[in-house]
DNA sequence: TGGATAATGCGAATGCGTTATCACTGCTCT
DNA sequence: AGAGCAGTGATAACGCATTCGCATTATCCA
């Protein structure tokens, strides 16, 4: 059966401080301010079970390793901003209407990614 | 200086006849009709001479290789349609309105990218 | 036409993110 | 408290896309 340890404690304690999607090394560094010892395969074996019970999902971005945010984040419909000065992607609120006008004829569309650009709040001087 | 290889004309018209993002083994298939005895490597090497010379351009979707398309293509600002049957991109016209909504205060954005998947043409019985 | 050399094909090698192996640690339950 | 075993850390290995090394081929220009 399933264990409670130190690691798996930090690891989502991180996910709940952070409020925004994470990458393995993100949350290695986090986790790390409680469990130095935290090695970066105990990260992925944590982040593979969270994901098989449904605790985080995935967010891919375009040309870049997956980071991962909590279920209840990713139940709402909603897309992503990624800082291009520090790297962070945050969760944006709503969605745009008119993407249907944007699809051929004879295509049918089931879903949509949309990622915004630019400097996050932290990062504007 | 630059050769006129029959790689790279059979690669370039590859490009021409698609009308659509291509990666390095769509490139191989399709090149091979005219050049059987081409290359990955071939096909690598020649992407990113023509990445050089700005004759092509990297198309990236969110958890996939690099794709290219022709920088005819990517001067008119547009977006991009994945078949979720034949895994083909193809090119989108226009955009959407109302993405600016959609950023945090705070925030700036200088750029978007928008995907939509579903199933095209060819893959709808 | 022939020589210099850019380009090719092939296979090995790289880089990066991720996973497997295995001895050891430390929960959990009795 | 002690046994049993899930979880951990350290490191090796993996898969994949991409690049390199090098002998061979083929283009271009005199």
């Amino acid at each position: 059966m399933q264990r409670q340890t130190a690691q798996r404690v930090a690891i989502e304690a991180v996910f709940g401080a952070a409020g925004r999607p994470l990458g393995p090394l993100e949350v290695l560094d986090a986790a790390r301010e409680r469990v130095p010892s935290l090695n970066l395969a105990t990260v992925y074996r944590t982040l593979k079970r969270m994901q098989e019970e449904h605790a985080i999902h995935p967010v891919e971005l375009p040309g870049e390793a997956p980071r991962y945010e909590l279920r209840a984040a990713a139940e709402r419909h909603h897309h992503h901003f990624r800082c291009c000065e520090c790297d962070s992607v945050y969760d944006l609120k709503g969605c745009v209407a008119g993407l249907k006008k944007l699809v051929p004829s004879g295509f049918r569309m089931t879903d949509h990614e949309i990622v915004l650009y630019g400097t996050c709040r932290c990062c504007t001087s």
